[in-house]
DNA sequence: TAGCCAAGTCAGACATTGTCTAAGTCAGGT
DNA sequence: ACCTGACTTAGACAATGTCTGACTTGGCTA
């Protein structure tokens, strides 16, 4: 995904160490990190990177469409790189573990007329609960 | 729902003024409120409840399945007494009203097992997301 | 290549939401 | 009425995220 720093330098961004670093990370593996994990990888690359840069960088991603914010529980936010093929989740319930899922049918379907109140629906999420195969063993 | 103080009676609730105060708000006005808003109206029944206490009693109820936490933004948790009828809801992007709906369907149905993962997938929860019409007239 | 300057970055203070602790209070059984 | 463990309290603490104001720098211009 230097796709990624290709898109974002078409799109008029400045290039940065930073925000080089902080693409790098969310390429590199294909988890949903949070922004405090998202924060660590880049330190290890980059030690004076700052928190607040951080927050910015994925704030941006975000707001350009690269990147998704998941929020599958009430902690931290997660930052999903696979922003552009539309998919669901699936959480562990007991270690948090989190997978992308993709359902059939279109959920947005299933919403009645008479269920709209008047809403322009746009968008749905839907997140799958359940226990992962390791800690079912455990 | 003075249903709800006789079930919690039924069960073995300690009941106190707090305890009651607590379910009345919940009761008296089926919105999604945060635990704050419970705390601040609760409050003006009972001047001297703190902000523990609201929270204690808003973990036991949905512990006990009275109550159903609604998470639909990263803000505060919202709590739903509606916990008796299963629902999912639907959020307005802008002004964060959140209405109670019943899709048609199982979404679970729209999990294959490919997709599963080995998961034991119990529970699901949709949230849709549009405007309101007061917004889209604003 | 040098100089400029708005965009970007920084450390750290602050805000919000929620949890924990230790001491005091009270509901409800005897 | 009294006891006892469950409940409540104020406030400290924790986790996550946002903001501020000073400093730095990417990349344009010449």
């Amino acid at each position: 995904m230097s796709d990624l720093l290709e898109r974002l330098r078409g799109r008029g961004w400045r290039m940065t160490a930073q925000r080089r670093v902080v693409a790098e990370v969310l390429d590199g593996e294909h988890v949903h990190l949070t922004a405090d994990e998202v924060h660590a990888r880049a330190v290890a690359k980059l030690p004076e990177i700052s928190r607040a840069t951080v927050y910015n960088t994925l704030g941006e991603l975000v707001s350009l469409g690269e990147v998704l914010e998941v929020a599958t529980d009430r902690r931290a936010k997660r930052y999903d790189p696979n922003a552009h093929r539309p998919h669901q989740h699936l959480v562990c319930a007991r270690c948090g573990a989190i997978r992308d899922v993709h359902p059939t049918g279109n959920p947005l379907s299933d919403l009645p007329d008479s269920e709209r109140f008047g809403f322009a629906v746009s968008d749905v999420e839907v997140t799958y609960r359940g226990i992962c195969p390791s800690c079912a063993a455990a």
